[in-house]
DNA sequence: TTCGGTATCCTGTAAAAACAGGATATTTAC
DNA sequence: GTAAATATCCTGTTTTTACAGGATACCGAA
């Protein structure tokens, strides 16, 4: 029995590649692709795929999101995460709300091939470079930080100093300091260059 | 006669999306791909295609600096860029580079035809997303910075401060202090937290 | 109700960055 | 060949950040 397999990424190429790759594969079927999560979920209430390929940002809803919902309303569809180029930092989430596994786009046809095997076996598939990515990351995750501090943090980014903040935001400079070296702390690292780039990083920014 | 299309792009789901969509195209030849700069140069010594569809990054080096390096030895082959998904900021530098059209890769099979028809004609083809992002971005340009500026930048990026970039790169601190300082005029930023985040957005760090 | 987390504020010092205003040698492009 | 751009270095001053070591008040959850 042919595995059934739908794609949701709103890049054209990206859907028309893997289709191409998976054309002669005897035992996929192809079910088709969604450009919008809206059209995914619609699909979706018709027809049932066994696994779905998952681009992490769709034009109208973050593919993040996207996963939980379908996890929540068919949890038996089977997730493999689809990684943009640059924003390998979204796969750790993108497991926590219920993938099954992650490829990179830059992937060959046997690793998207390998990816829906494994899946579809009931095991957890990562690519080369996904797991690679997830290993580095194991101790330099995102930190946790207040609404107070995000938006000292985005204020810093803009540029300000921290009498500038203090005055935007009502309170005194020393308290942005605070706020300042509490963020230093949290995100581990030892100046203002350093926190931007992480910031940056993590798209907190 | 048939145009010879060569494509220069480290994704492998790429080329194949765009090879798929070329493929019933009569008056396209597909003459094969690179996933690296190298391998491209290599194959253009011993080819020549009349258009190269060029992705703005490769692993080896950046599209930018490799269509330059192409339109340098071979003025005659016509080049396309093609932006990855969020870099849609080098657009013009790639135009200034001597690219002939740019498409961004959520296109259709008929924009990327129609790129390519076009750029024979000897026009210019920007897609639609591509003119866009050129008329919005026309007073937010990267600005020219040189290579040892880049340096300083990703050392800056890093979390160094001047002394410690000064070692490193076995300057004096003051020259790491007013290569900072051109960075920071370049940029047109006021702090090191502004001028990270640029870098960011701009892909550069 | 008490405790952990958050947010606020303070004093003080040391280090780093920002900025002004230079100079000189080398490389690159026309 | 020469002019422009680049890279290097210097002396200063002022502003900002980093960090130490506090304190008080509020809120929400156990």
């Amino acid at each position: 029995m042919a595995i059934k397999i739908f794609i949701a990424d709103d890049h054209y190429m990206v859907v028309e590649g893997i289709r191409s790759m998976l054309l002669h594969e005897k035992n996929i079927e192809w079910m088709g692709h969604a450009m919008t999560a809206a059209s995914c979920m619609a699909f979706l209430n018709h027809y049932q795929p066994d696994v779905i390929l998952l681009d992490i940002n769709m034009p109208d809803k973050s593919g993040i999101d996207l996963c939980k919902e379908i996890k929540d309303k068919y949890p038996e569809i089977l997730i493999v995460g689809l990684s943009s180029f640059n924003q390998q930092s979204f796969i750790q989430k993108m497991m926590l709300n219920g993938a099954s596994g992650y490829v990179l786009k830059n992937a060959t046809k046997e690793e998207i091939v390998d990816a829906i095997v494994t899946v579809v076996r009931g095991d957890i598939y990562l690519s080369h470079e996904a797991a690679a990515v997830v290993r580095e990351n194991k101790d330099s995750q995102i930190p946790v930080i207040t609404r107070r501090e995000k938006e000292v943090l985005q204020l810093i980014a803009a540029g300000l100093t921290n009498k500038e903040i203090a005055e935007k935001l009502f309170i005194s400079a020393t308290t942005v300091d605070t706020h300042r070296n509490s963020l230093l702390s949290k995100f581990d690292v030892k100046n203002t260059a350093n926190l931007i780039r992480m910031a940056a990083q993590f798209d907190i920014i």
